[in-house]
DNA sequence: ATAGGGTTAG
């Protein structure tokens, strides 16, 4: 029985030679274990059986029982118990036992049954540490020590690690044992050290077969192609006799371009092929399926097609199990050529009525993209069974063919059959990429529970990923509840970060980081997704700090992560850093630069990032177009704009509606409305967005009547307009004065689309009743409606009353707009030429005078700024901060010193040309002014500050920041609720048009 | 032989 234990411990150490050890050591378990003088031969029996069942339950029920029996289980029967929990797969168990041993209990089994448990666990670290403990004590070791602690070697990738060892079996004698040398062998060969290898192969007295093989390998692995040659003429030389794995080895000889020993190969193949055929009882087709399904695990799958081919060439017969493993080998390639050459053999040998070979055909047709062959094998089968229906309904799913792997479930249930948790975990996939699929997800959520798979964590994780899509992530976070799998945990991440809700999704992070998971390559880029929402520069950094520690940075999804995170923190230059360090970038990682180029107002650098894009020749994708066409409609470039048009024909991209919507809007937002009319006229699929890029862009030139037009074409086909079309359909009214129009659709838009009149909405019909000169109508629609009055509002009616000669009316609107911005001169401005036209220069030139005396007072809104990793918000006139005198006081200063500079609150070209930006303008001024004087006094000279503002920055902030900037010699940016504002020596990013 | 979580856009 010790040598059945030691010789299986041995076999997964030293795999090539796993069967030379079987049949050394099974004629001496039996005699052993049957003559063990102490204990009951029964127990033994039933280890036995429980490790060849791999029957974990088997196995501690007979611990129990031996535990109950009264008798203390001596140490023969403690090393079984180690071994039967290895084998069984409960390392923890093993360890358990192991620990509670006394020390002077165990003996050198003992050791080598706990080592052998971690070597077949793969857990190297804690086993080579064990180790280290075996040999301070004063047992001597053996080769079946070193088997499994050199299999922990090669398994930690420690090089260091075997090299000691390689010193420590030659200090104990052991190193002249064919299994040890073996083993190292292998492991210097697996780390590259082939020649160290080498040196230690010629140092050996005695070689066996598998020692020439090891070495053999080795060369071939590593295509020392020449090498492989004359060692394979010396161990010929030798008289041993070639094995079925040196035949194997020397067969992939040549599979590299080198063809200098042509001539020398040819001799290779013929010998090979002979002794093949000499060697017919060695190889048979369970050796050979064992081959394939090791390159299988191994990943290495074109070793296998080509063992496959030597396969063939030989007498022996492929059976239904070489055909599943080759399947599944091809389904990894996901070659589609190879596939039907595989299937053709599949026909000619009959084999594709059995169910496993079938399902196997299916699965390597849908992985290889051909969900048609997939469906006609499924036809043609005769038998099919649950994992033939699942393979299609996830197959289908998988490309995506939603409603077709929903048919499938359907069927499925029509048949009678019950899904398991293969079929709703995979159908539930379908439903998630489907838009609206969360209906049928909420019925499938019900047939799971009938299944009572509901707990199973890939149908929960599904779920969880179903929900948050939808926005329903309250019926998320009940199924997330005790979910103790990562990919819940990301899951959940994730639809919080769909919601925008970034503090939870970096609390879920946390969690977990304090329960001591550290999470993948997928946590740490929600983390970094997470932060990027919140601006979090210093969170970003740390997150970024723990992707380069872990070697996420050469993951292209994650390090995409980390840098759209730099740039939604305003950092082009870290980005551009982090993105220089990527190896070969993909269109994603070229797309998140540009479009990050494009959010800072970069747009120069975001098209010259895409030049080089097309010199590095990855291929642009409607997400790089969409982008860049932005960029042009920002930057009003239609020359590049009708060039990057040209190349979105060319890389056959004119059919998305994203791209096509972002051309339309660049069109009308160049000026160049036919183009805009034309593209639109010829798009298959018109979503609502490109709708509504038509209509804001008709009425923002003026166009009112062709606007309604649009409108009432998109009603007609079927197409509900959303809140965006309303701002379009009324500021085309009020373009064009169309009063009871824009009344109409203002009731309308309530009324018959339930949606809910926001500010936007009520400025357009302020402003359309303003140019129409019903100031009083105006003033009560201000004073009706449930938000507070903006100031453009109150400007755009003031202009109003300029126009129309009100200077009655208009006194009153400018105190309103008054007590909402007294540091506002805009008001006096126009206030003063609402008197000028009226030629009362007297009050024209009080309203002057009361424009001087302003002062920064009342300020809302809000605006924060991230100083050494906290948040300072600011809101209206703000004093609640800690240290609000200093930061008044420095404000004081740096208007008095930007005065001096030449600022004057606004200039009154911006005040009588009111546009429709300026009727989001803030309510609420100066927040972002006190965030920037905070800045300023706790920043050292020079920093860059990162001020972040919830609405829109207005004019005179703006004005304001850009002589700061020059004054104080500092760059400021400014993240408002459209875009960044870059402010440097007295200039901004936007060139003044945001 | 079958199943889950991730990066870019209007």
């Amino acid at each position: 029985m010790q040598l059945r234990i030691r010789g299986s411990s041995t076999a997964n150490a030293l795999t090539p030679r796993a069967h030379h050890i079987h049949s050394h050591s099974h004629s001496h378990s039996l005699s052993l274990s049957l003559s063990h003088p102490h204990s009951p031969p029964q127990w033994f029996s039933i280890l036995r059986h429980a490790i060849e069942a791999s029957d974990l339950p088997l196995g501690k029920r007979a611990h129990a029982r031996i535990l109950t029996s009264g008798h203390h289980p001596e140490r023969f029967l403690t090393n079984n118990l180690i071994t039967m929990y290895a084998k069984c797969g409960s390392l923890s168990s093993a360890r358990k036992l192991f620990d509670a041993t006394p020390h002077d209990a165990r003996d050198l089994v003992t050791w080598n049954a706990i080592l052998a448990a971690y070597a077949q666990a793969d857990n190297p670290y804690d086993g080579l540490h064990l180790f280290r403990l075996l040999r301070h004590s004063a047992l001597s070791t053996t080769r079946h020590t070193l088997a499994p602690v050199l299999k922990m070697c090669l398994l930690s990738g420690s090089s260091f690690a075997s090299a000691s060892l390689h010193g420590y079996a030659l200090k104990i004698g052991l190193l002249w044992d064919v299994f040890v040398a073996g083993a190292l062998v292998n492991i210097y060969s697996k780390f590259g050290r082939i020649r160290e290898a080498r040196l230690l192969f010629d140092g050996m007295a005695v070689r066996d077969v598998v020692l020439w093989n090891l070495m053999m390998k080795a060369y071939v692995d590593t295509c020392l192609e020449h090498e492989a040659l004359l060692l394979f003429s010396e161990f010929h030389r030798t008289g041993l006799r070639p094995d079925d794995v040196t035949l194997r080895t020397l067969a992939r000889v040549g599979m590299s371009r080198n063809t200098a020993f042509e001539s020398q190969l040819k001799q290779l193949r013929a010998y090979a092929t002979k002794l093949f055929i000499r060697n017919g009882d060695d190889s048979d087709v369970i050796a050979w399926n064992k081959t394939l399904s090791r390159c299988l695990q191994r990943g290495e799958a074109w070793e296998a097609v080509n063992c496959f081919r030597d396969m063939i060439k030989s007498s022996v017969a492929c059976d239904s199990l070489t055909f599943v493993v080759m399947l599944s080998v091809v389904a990894s390639l996901n070659c589609l050529e190879l596939g039907k050459q595989i299937h053709g053999a599949v026909m000619r040998r009959e084999l594709d009525q059995v169910v496993s070979v079938g399902n196997s055909l299916i699965n390597m047709y849908v992985k290889a993209g051909s969900v048609s062959r997939a469906r006609s094998v499924f036809g043609q089968m005769n038998e099919v069974d649950l994992i033939s229906w699942n393979t299609m309904i996830s197959g289908s799913a998988l490309n995506g063919l939603e409603e077709c792997s929903i048919g499938f479930f359907v069927d499925l249930l029509r048949d009678g059959l019950l899904p398991d948790q293969f079929t709703i975990a995979s159908v539930l996939r379908a439903c998630s990429s489907l838009e609206q699929g969360c209906h049928l997800a909420t019925q499938i959520h019900t047939y799971a529970m009938k299944a009572g798979v509901v707990l199973d964590s890939f149908v929960s994780t599904t779920l969880i990923d179903v929900y948050s899509k939808s926005g329903r992530t309250e019926e998320a976070e009940v199924l997330f509840v005790n979910q103790d799998d990562l990919a819940s945990w990301n899951a959940m991440m994730h639809g919080y970060i769909m919601r925008d809700d970034f503090h939870k999704a970096l609390r879920l992070y946390k969690i977990l980081h304090e329960s001591g998971e550290r999470g993948d390559g997928i946590t740490v880029a929600n983390a970094a997704k997470a932060a990027g929402g919140l601006v979090g520069l210093e969170q970003g950094r740390q997150i970024h700090a723990v992707v380069v520690k872990r070697g996420f940075n050469l993951d292209l999804f994650v390090i995409s992560g980390v840098l759209d995170m730099y740039l939604k923190c305003g950092e082009v230059e870290s980005a551009s850093r982090v993105f220089t360090e990527i190896p070969s970038p993909d269109d994603v990682a070229w797309t998140t630069m540009i479009s990050g180029c494009v959010e800072n107002g970069q747009e120069d650098h975001a098209l010259s990032t895409y030049h080089q894009m097309r010199l590095s020749r990855v291929q642009p994708d409607e997400y790089t177009f969409a982008t860049l066409v932005k960029a042009c409609s920002l930057l009003t470039a239609l020359e590049q704009g009708r060039q990057i048009h040209a190349n979105i024909v060319k890389l056959n991209c004119a059919f998305d509606p994203f791209v096509m919507t972002s051309l339309v809007d660049m069109y009308a937002k160049c000026g160049n409305i036919e183009d805009a009319r034309g593209l639109f006229r010829r798009m298959n699929t018109k979503r609502i967005a490109s709708w509504n890029a038509m209509i804001v862009g008709l009425a923002q030139h003026g166009n009112a009547e062709e606007a309604l037009q649009f409108f009432k074409d998109m009603k007609s086909r079927g197409v509900t307009p959303d809140r965006v079309t309303f701002i379009g359909v009324l500021s085309a009214c009020s373009h064009s004065g169309l009063i009871s129009e824009a009344y109409e659709n203002f009731y309308s838009m309530q009324k018959n689309y339930g949606i809910e009149p926001g500010i936007e909405h009520y400025s357009c019909l302020v402003d359309a009743l303003s140019r129409a000169g019903q100031l009083l109508e105006a003033e009560k629609v201000i004073s009706s409606m449930p938000f507070e009055a903006s100031a453009s509002m109150y400007r755009t009616l003031l202009n109003a009353c300029r126009v129309q000669v009100d200077k009655e009316t208009g006194k009153r609107v400018a105190e309103k707009l008054l007590t909402l911005e007294p540091s506002d001169s805009a008001a006096y401005v126009l206030l003063s030429n609402v008197y000028a036209a009226a030629n009362q220069w007297e009050n024209v030139v009080s309203a002057r005078n009361m424009m001087r005396k302003v002062n920064v007072k009342k300020d809302p809104g809000f605006s924060w700024v991230d100083l050494k990793n906290k948040v300072h918000l600011f809101v209206a006139g703000d004093r609640s901060h800690e240290e609000t005198g200093l930061i008044y006081n420095k404000l004081e200063y740096v208007m008095k010193r930007i005065r001096e500079e030449g600022y004057v609150p606004d200039t009154e070209f911006a005040l009588v040309d009111v546009e429709e930006e300026d009727k989001e303008c803030s309510l609420y001024y100066h927040s972002e002014k006190l965030a920037i004087a905070y800045g300023l006094i706790k920043t050292p000279p020079s920093t860059t500050l990162r001020v972040i503002k919830n609405l829109r920055v207005c004019g005179d902030c703006h004005s304001a920041i850009k002589y700061i900037s020059k004054v104080f010699k500092r760059e400021i940016v400014l993240r408002d609720a459209n875009r960044f504002h870059h402010f440097g020596s007295g200039i901004c990013s936007c060139g003044d048009y945001w």
